[in-house]
DNA sequence: AAGATGATGGTTAGCGGTAACTTTCGAGCA
DNA sequence: TGCTCGAAAGTTACCGCTAACCATCATCTT
């Protein structure tokens, strides 16, 4: 079979070159203390000289671990995402576990895709971002026996393992917040709009209609949200709504270009418009003034997540459970 | 060989449940046109029924091929690499490839693991921010004979594909805008120091060099960028040097900051101080004034890369070559 | 001295697919 | 009618590694 794309060292390889079979090379990789300590010298000299790179791929097929868990976010450029994967990625490290990510683009079309990928590479665990998922996807995950975390929202029926904080509730605060400080008209600005993004909308709708406030200044789009738009969307939110006292904007970086908006058109801040944003990202401490937002404790996620994780993967059962990590209402300078 | 993890459904069930063999079933999946019209569709009946998920790593392991390119980025949350990301992997999608992403936290000892790992797992083809890795790892890349690309910087001894842009003569350009304006104190300011911060810096200094001014006003440190630290390190340096004019940060993230800490200070910019980032992301545009800085191509960057790659995974031979996307400096207003 | 024991290494039989070759069979053609 | 030919499906062998069981041998026991 004329495959062997090149000279690929394999197990057998090294085997030969030292004298034994591959079954005790392999042991000497996994199980170090059942082989003899001359000969797993010489194995290990022998790996080194041949350059031997293990192919998972026939591992993972062989033993039906992989000793890999993949982690499938929306956005690569969303700050949010780095905190938590740097949680996750350290906790399983030392653990033995890498860490490999997908990019879903915020579409649960993709995640389904890499769902289907990762699984197909057999790795042992997946953590989601958002506890929406397609069927089919649903479907696989049930049958794949490896254990699911699900992040970020809280769900009630959470398919395996979730960890993360009531949007809802968040977005329900932060509006408490600006109801606390005498801001009666406030607005909502979102944009992308995922499921995160409308819970924290429902939040701050639901703060509103318990005041008996109108909740008419909402202006939102499904463009993802970028510094640039959230000036823009300020922008229009002005000239449609001019008596508007603040704005709560679905994420800080819409936030932060609300700010530099407000800035442009020399409006203070607070003093004309108050603005909040959502997550707790560097951004909101570093702008003149510090931005109002909601903290998120994605690291801790992270950790929690990596703890909960190992657990499964080390043998505990499948129970499921949704675990609250709360929030913090930053009030900042801006409100 | 009770393994099995649990009832996963293997090409043999579905040939089964249809009374063919699992190669006729393989070929239904991977080449349906070889498969008689009717037989497909009871094929794909059975699989949907079954819920069968394709095992790439066997799929893998026998063809020797994995339809799968790995993304080595040093950080998830900064924008950069999500463009070229971007580009790729809308390249690579249309040509039935999935894109995977490893995180390496600006260490090339981490890079080296994820290429063992990737490799490992039969990836494709391999893309790598930087053209530094440990030796080990180039030895890893030139054995797997799968094709390489080294970004966003150029190296006169690419591995494989490099596909990138001068940052030495980017940050000697945006140097030299700052002198045509008439500044002559231009300090830098730096943070990460990875070795893409090390050539602008190393343009700055020649631009300097090279018009007879001084090098002195240099702050740089190797914690990560962040707007906070923009604003620290500027801080800094208008202690150390109050004379300074014009301050050259290595990213539009330190940038940023330190225009939110000149408004902090009353600093008018670029009236008191002139300031410049690196990149071209989003914020630029959206700060008061708009940052000056070196916009890189980085979409065009992912899309090339995704060319190159596919060119050769579709049997083009290897051939290093090294290709100049170039820069743009955008002035903006802060200079 | 003979059997029990533990440490070390080997044998066998796959994991779930795919490549390459072979067989079968009906259509087309002289 | 006999033969070639191409489409459709099957056979065989193996990808590289590991689980489970087995063999060997020096060291202990009693």
């Amino acid at each position: 079979m004329p495959r062997r794309a090149s000279g690929r060292v394999t197990l057998q390889d090294i085997a030969d070159r030292v004298g034994v079979t591959k079954i005790t090379v392999s042991r000497a990789l996994r199980e170090p203390q059942r082989v003899s300590l001359p000969l797993r010298q010489r194995i290990e000299a022998a790996i080194a000289e041949l350059g031997y790179i293990p192919n998972h791929a026939a591992g993972a097929l062989a033993s039906g671990r992989s000793h890999s868990v993949a982690l499938l976010i929306p956005s690569l450029s969303n700050a949010v995402f780095s905190d938590i994967q740097r949680g996750i990625e350290e906790g399983l490290r030392a653990a033995g576990y890498q860490l490999l990510i997908g990019h879903t683009g915020y579409s649960i079309l993709e995640e389904e895709r890499l769902i289907d990928t990762y699984l197909g590479y057999g790795v042992d665990g997946l953590v989601l971002s958002g506890t929406r998922h397609t069927e089919h996807a649903e479907r696989l995950l049930r049958r794949a026996g490896v254990p699911v975390v699900e992040t970020l929202e809280l769900t009630p029926t959470p398919l395996d393992i979730n960890v993360g904080l009531d949007q809802t509730a968040a977005g329900r605060a932060l509006t408490e917040t600006f109801l606390a400080h005498g801001y009666r008209r406030v607005g909502f600005l979102g944009a992308r709009m995922d499921h995160r993004a409308q819970l924290r909308m429902a939040g701050w709708e639901a703060a509103l209609r318990a005041a008996g406030l109108s909740t008419e200044s909402c202006l939102t789009t499904p463009q993802p949200s970028s510094y640039r738009l959230g000036g823009e969307m300020l922008g229009s939110m002005l000239e449609r709504w001019p008596a508007l006292e603040a704005v709560f904007c679905c994420n800080d970086d819409l936030a932060a270009g609300a700010l530099f908006e407000c800035q442009r058109r020399r409006l203070a801040v607070p003093d004309a418009l108050a603005l909040a944003g959502f997550n707790g990202l560097d951004i909101v401490e570093a702008t003149a003034p510090p931005l109002a937002t909601v903290v998120t404790p994605r690291r801790r996620i992270g950790d929690i997540i990596a703890v909960r994780l190992l657990a499964r993967l080390q043998g505990a059962p499948r129970q499921p459970t949704s675990e609250n990590l709360g929030f913090e209402v930053r009030v900042g300078g801006s409100l």
